[in-house]
DNA sequence: CTTAAGTTTAACATTTGTGTTTAATATTGT
DNA sequence: ACAATATTAAACACAAATGTTAAACTTAAG
């Protein structure tokens, strides 16, 4: 396999890891609650519905993600949000900005006509 | 429920399904596809080591999120990018951005001091 | 009319995701 | 030492995602 399919299929990885994180909604909540400041697991699992064990799972996915990031102290896990796959999520999104620029100019358009 | 409550639970729900459907890299890799143009179900899945039924599944995911719109025309389904869902989680990743580039500063500011 | 082309549906197998509950583990405080 | 706290691990259930193949359906073309 050529180097560049491997960093392809690596970017792709990422991409995968990132999106899916994303893609629920407990996930992110948790980030949410985390741009307001670290916080141990226990905090952050209080506000839902939903046993410890699950909650930490999720956070386990979301640091597959390479979006939080845990600092253990003493029986304490201390998590921090990490921002930059959301760079990363963005950076991709962003090749399709013009598409949703155009249809804006669309609208725009369509609304001077009337 | 309240209103508030259901206005979230819909924009919850539309968040899901974007990120999901970004969180495969063949729907990824469907979507750049239909950004160079809009293309027939066939065309799509031609480049794919996959079945013709599993690449019908993922456009439907892709629909799901209102991402691709079909239009039938006689036997051929010709699909067509739709951005606004893109612009939508764009809009939900820059509630973060102060926090990468925080990081991007702090970045600077560690090479200024050099 | 018959056949080929474009797609979906159905049935199925397999894996992954998500949540639960009940232990187990490690650390802190009394 | 002992009990309480913070967290993970294990075992389980169940639903959802992803892929396959074979059949069905619709429309176009010879």
């Amino acid at each position: 396999m050529s180097g560049t399919a491997r960093r392809h299929e690596a970017r792709d990885a990422r991409l995968d890891a990132i999106f899916q994180a994303l893609g629920d909604r407990t996930r992110r909540s948790l980030l949410a609650r985390l741009a307001r400041r670290p916080a141990m697991i226990t905090e952050l699992a209080a506000p839902f519905a939903m046993s410890l064990p699950a909650v930490s799972r999720h956070i386990r996915v979301l640091e597959g993600a390479g979006l939080v990031a845990r600092t253990v102290d003493g029986r304490v896990h201390r998590c921090a949000l990490q921002a930059a796959p959301l760079r990363t999520a963005v950076g991709w999104l962003q090749h399709y900005r013009r598409f949703w620029e155009d249809n804006l100019e669309s609208l725009a358009r369509y609304a001077e006509r009337r």
